[in-house]
DNA sequence: CTGAAAAAATGACAATCGTCAGTTATTGTA
DNA sequence: TACAATAACTGACGATTGTCATTTTTTCAG
């Protein structure tokens, strides 16, 4: 369970930091990010934003992992990114000035700090550093979704399954993966069904162990291999 | 056929200038530009930049489609995007500091320019507007993406043709498109079979009109009903 | 601790779609 | 204009994957 009396956050001690952009590319004092933020508690399955809404702000994830999803034609999600402690998102639509494309949902228990959306234009503009991160950072992920598109177009469910765990356990760290069938179902795009089989598959050949929710990889070396390259 | 003497191209009489990030967003005179870049001619399957190699500049199409794909672990091509006339091509992977994920191919006879990575980044420096045009531009896209990944993930491919014919009307514009259907097949996702029974269908149920390699729009209306919203 | 609700799992079945193998049509060039 | 190369097309067939219906297991609130 998480600490809710959130108000203690502090970015000098945010162990999230190191990981994020500002902790990568803003030589400031985060005494400075300190002073805008303010922090709230996110319980488990609570939305950060929703699709269609216009962005007031950017949500530094302290702790805790979050979706980012789009829903196609029949509301079905397909999610796009899972953002983990440290990430910074939300800011794609501030720049665009479109309503978000896509909306973002707790997967558990969260921190999130928030910035106001001027004081955050305020501080790219002022500094130049932080600036060039964040174009890296955007460039980054329109290749990265090159290269989901082309597996989504390319491979097999089999085949996106392995690619998709691999990813997950880069994502989970040292924790193992938790997500429901369906959310990792609505990751890979594909049916709850097909990807139970596929789990259970996997879990024959000694891939992977289910513990409940909980998966745990044992033979990272053949995903590798299914995944292709 | 176009003019092959490229070196008549200029900035200030350009028609594709008014539909490219230098139109909307960079009030310098159109002259500064043109010192700055080269231009040539490219004939049709010709390569821009391949997947891997480094930046050394951007390119603004002057004339021509160009295509931008990226491979699959067997070599097929996934067409994520088609460039048309004044669109900037190139330019992500200079911020991102790594290689090429993709690669760009013209589809036709070509003019293209090309600015040199220096230049460029000195001009995004120098200028704010032109800056958060870019920026602007890159979270669009990223944001275009997120649908694309989710109509290849939840739509068949009988949806995504219909959705996909659609776009291409849209960069195509008055013109017929005008694509193999190997390229077709590439951009829809799917094997160019499946592409060719389905073009057959839809030519039956009175939808486009085939000519050969071009293709016409009859009916758009159904289109929109069969892509789904 | 218990019962209701949610999630996970299983089975049966059919449709979509990819693969392979071969034919016909078109294009570009000598 | 002819011919070789490339692209477009057709047919047959089976594997993959989605759908629906149902059962079992897990979760969580009272």
């Amino acid at each position: 369970m998480l600490d809710k009396s959130h108000k203690n956050l502090s970015c000098s001690t945010c162990s999230a930091r190191k990981d994020s952009i500002f902790g990568n590319y803003c030589e400031c004092d985060a005494t400075d990010v300190d002073d805008l933020k303010s922090s709230a508690y996110y319980k488990k399955n609570q939305p950060v934003f929703l699709e269609g809404s216009f962005p007031r702000g950017v949500y530094c994830l302290n702790q805790g992992k979050v979706k980012i999803f789009a829903r196609g034609d029949e509301g079905k999600e397909q999610i796009i990114h899972i953002a983990k402690e440290g990430e910074i998102i939300g800011f794609r639509s501030m720049f665009s000035e479109e309503p978000f494309k896509v909306s973002a949902s707790t997967l558990e228990e969260c921190n999130i700090c928030f910035i106001n959306k001027e004081d955050f234009l305020n501080m790219i503009d002022t500094n130049p550093t932080l600036r060039n991160g964040i174009m890296k950072e955007l460039s980054k992920e329109l290749g990265d979704r090159a290269m989901f598109i082309t597996n989504m177009a390319q491979k097999s469910v089999r085949e996106r399954l392995a690619f998709s765990l691999i990813i997950l356990a880069d994502i989970y760290g040292e924790e193992q993966i938790n997500l429901t069938r369906e959310d990792m179902a609505n990751f890979i795009g594909t049916a709850t069904e097909t990807l139970i089989r596929l789990l259970k598959d996997f879990k024959e050949e000694g891939i992977i162990e289910i513990h409940t929710r909980k998966l745990e990889i044992t033979n990272k070396e053949k995903l590798f291999q299914i995944a292709g390259k």
